[in-house]
DNA sequence: GTAAACTTTGAAAGCGTTTTCAAGGACTGG
DNA sequence: CCAGTCCTTGAAAACGCTTTCAAAGTTTAC
C-alpha cells in the first residue's frame, strides 16, 4: 500500500514536471471560455469580465501554464528578447553592465541574448545579424567599433540603445559618459596634489570613449598652465599587460614623470605592477589614477584612485531605455555625471 | 498625382527594407520547387535531386533567406539555443567560461542564453524555470548550488551538462575539476618552500569545491607530517573583502603564520592587501597563493601564485559536451589536471 | 419602446516552419 | 514488357499562439 502510494504520486510528478507541455487551449477548455479570452487575458489587449479573468487566472495557476514563446513570436511578431552586444562576455566593465541589463529586463518580461563583438566592427555587424535572425524585439549595444551610420541603419529596422555615443535618430538611444569630464578631473586630481608632471596612458585612437579622456587630461593641463608633452602620452590597449608596457616605455625613454593618468583601470593596474618591478613605489614615487573604478580596483595594491563610471548604472539605464523604446515612451535617462573616487595610489608629490 | 507616386515608393521602399521578411515560400518559388523541399535541404532531412538543391541554394543566397527561428522551433519542437546558469554575470571566473561556450556553440548553430543565479538555491531553480519556459533545447549548469537530486530531475527534461560535480543519470553530464588535488598541490608548494604554519582561507562550507580544496589542503599537511591546527582555517567568501578580512582576523588571534593559501585569487588578492596593510610584505613576509589562475592574477602585486584551473578550456568542454548530449553522442570531456603557476606572491621562507 | 452604439466573446485565419503521407517517376528483376 | 521497389517531391496537417471579424448581448438615447 505504501509502495502503491509512492508510485502514483512519482506518477503524477513525472507527468505535470516533464511530459505535459500545457497550451492555451487546454487552459481554455479547463476555464470554460475560448482560446482567444485566455490570449486577451495574457497580453492584457482586451477588457474581459471578471468572472471570466478569475476562471482564467485559477486555471493558469492550477496547470502550471506557461505560453510558449516560439508561438507568442511567429503569432504576435515579438519574441520578448532583447540583444546585447557586449564587448567580451568576461570584461570585468561590461560584465557588471550585463548584470545590471538582465536585472532589468526579466521583471519586464524580457530575456536578454548576450554576444560578443570583441571590439571588432565586422564582428559586431555579425553579431547583430544573429541577433536579428533571432528576431530579438531590441538591440542595445554596448560601446563598440560600429560607425555612427551603421547603427543609424539598424536603427531604422528595430530600436536601438548604444552606449558610449552621442547620437539622434529615430528609434535610437544614445546614453552617454563624459568622458571629457572624467578625464578632466582625474588631471585636475592629480594637479592639485602637486603633480605637474603627469603622463597619460591611452586607450586605442579610435576609441571615442579614449579620445575623451586624452581631451579632458590636456584641458586639465591647460587650465593649470601646464605644457602638454606629447611624450608623456603612450598609447595602450585597455588591458592589463599594455598597462606596463607603457610604464617600461616611459622610463626607457627618460622622461621623467610624478604620476601616471591610465585611461582605464586595467591598464593603471598594469602600470602599478610595471612601477613596483622599477622599484618605484606608488603613490610615495608615482601617483597612479585610472578610470571606470571597476570592483576589484578598491583591492588593487595599493587600491587604485579611479574616475567612477558605475558600470551597474549604465546597464540598468540601457535597460529601462529600451524598455521605453518598446513601449513608445520616448526615453530621457541620462548616466550620471563622473566621480573622483580616491584611493591610496594616488597622493601629495613629495620631493 | 504627386501625392500618388510619392506614396507609391514610399510603399516599395517599406516593402523592400523594413517589410520584407524573406521566407520559406519565397525560396521556394524563386527556385521553382516546393517549400518543404526547401525545407529538407536546410535540414539536411533528405536527399534532393543535385539540380534543385542549386536552385535552391542559389535562391537561399539571393534571397538572403534566414529561417525564423521561431516557426523553426515551433514546427520542429527545437529552438537551437541552449540556457546557460552561471553564479554571476560578472564573475572573473566563470565571465571566462561563459566565453568559451559562447566561441563553441556559435559555430554549432546554437545560441547561449545566459541567466544569473546568484549562488543561490532558489535563483537557480528559477533561471531554470525561465530557461525552460524558452524551451532551450539543454541546460548547461556552472556550478552552483542545486542538489543532486534536483540536477537530476532535470536531466530527466532535458540535456543538462554540470560542472563542479561528479554525477551519473541519464542525459547528465558533469565536469569536474580535481579541486582535491588543487588543494594539494598548492599546500606542497608552499611546504616544499619551507613554510610549516600555512593559513588556509576557506571557500563557504556548503560549497563542494571549497571543501575538497580543504581537504587537499589537510592532506598536503598530512603527507609532510605536519599537525593540522583548526584555527589557521578561516572561513571565506570567495570575494576579495572576505580574504582581506581572514588576514585581519588570523593576525589578532595571535597565530602567528609564514604563508597564506585561499581557496581562490579574489581572496588571495584580498588577503594579499590585508598583509600589507599591516605592513607584512608579500613574499618576504609571508607567501601567498590563490586557486583559479585568474587572467588578472599575474598582474596583481606582486604577481599572484595560484592553481591553474582553466575557466576557458571548462566552458568549451561543457559545450562540447552539451553538443554531443544532443545528437546523442556520449560525451566523454575531462577536465585538465590542475597545475600550479609559481609567480612572485610565493616564496622561500625567510627567517 | 426601438434604433444606435458599445461590450464581451468565440470562430477562424494566419504566423513560417517541419514532417507525415501519398503520389508519381525511375529503376530493378524476371 | 510488366509488376514490384525505391527515390524524389509536393500537398497538407500540425506546432501554439495572436488577432481580426462578426455575432451575440447590453447599454444608451431619444
Amino acid at each position: 500500500m505504501k509502495i502503491q502510494k509512492q508510485s502514483r504520486s512519482a506518477k503524477a510528478a513525472a507527468k505535470s514536471a516533464g511530459g505535459g507541455p500545457v497550451t492555451i487551449g487546454m487552459v481554455a477548455r479547463a476555464a470554460g471560455v475560448s482560446a482567444s479570452t485566455v490570449s486577451r487575458i495574457l497580453n492584457g489587449t482586451a477588457v474581459v469580465s471578471d468572472v471570466k479573468k478569475l476562471a482564467i487566472d485559477n486555471a493558469i495557476a492550477e496547470l502550471n501554464f506557461v505560453p510558449n514563446p516560439m508561438a507568442r513570436g511567429l503569432a504576435g511578431g515579438r519574441t520578448f528578447s532583447i540583444g546585447v552586444v557586449t564587448q567580451a562576455l568576461d570584461s570585468p566593465f561590461y560584465g557588471t553592465a550585463m548584470r545590471a541589463i538582465e536585472d532589468s529586463l526579466l521583471p519586464a518580461g524580457y530575456n536578454a541574448l548576450f554576444v560578443s563583438g570583441q571590439w571588432d566592427a565586422k564582428a559586431e555587424a555579425h553579431c547583430i545579424g544573429v541577433l536579428q535572425s533571432r528576431r530579438v524585439d531590441g538591440i542595445i549595444v554596448l560601446t563598440g567599433r560600429l560607425t555612427d551610420q551603421a547603427l543609424k541603419a539598424y536603427a531604422k529596422t528595430q530600436p536601438l540603445v548604444v552606449t558610449g555615443r552621442t547620437l539622434k535618430a529615430p528609434g535610437l538611444f544614445t546614453l552617454n559618459f563624459d568622458n571629457f569630464e572624467g578625464g578632466r578631473i582625474a588631471t585636475q586630481h592629480l594637479i592639485q596634489h602637486g603633480h605637474r608632471r603627469i603622463a597619460f596612458i591611452a586607450g586605442n585612437a579610435d576609441h571615442p570613449d579614449a579620445t575623451e579622456r586624452l581631451r579632458g587630461y590636456r584641458a586639465a593641463l591647460d587650465a593649470a598652465g601646464i605644457p602638454f608633452e606629447p611624450a608623456m602620452v603612450v598609447p595602450g590597449e585597455y588591458h592589463e599587460l599594455s598597462g606596463l608596457q607603457a610604464v617600461e616605455r616611459l622610463i626607457e625613454t627618460g622622461h621623467r614623470f610624478t604620476a601616471i593618468f591610465a585611461a582605464n583601470d586595467q591598464m593603471a593596474v598594469g602600470a602599478a605592477l610595471g612601477l613596483q618591478k622599477r622599484s618605484l613605489r606608488v603613490p610615495q614615487d608615482v601617483s597612479v589614477v585610472g578610470f571606470d573604478d571597476l570592483a576589484t580596483s578598491q583591492y588593487a595594491s595599493p587600491p587604485l584612485s579611479s574616475v567612477q563610471q558605475s558600470a551597474y548604472e549604465l546597464g540598468r539605464l540601457a535597460a529601462l531605455a529600451m524598455l521605453q523604446l518598446l513601449s513608445k515612451t520616448k526615453p530621457t535617462a541620462q548616466v550620471p555625471a563622473p566621480r573622483l573616487i580616491q584611493r591610496e595610489s594616488s597622493g601629495r608629490l613629495m620631493s
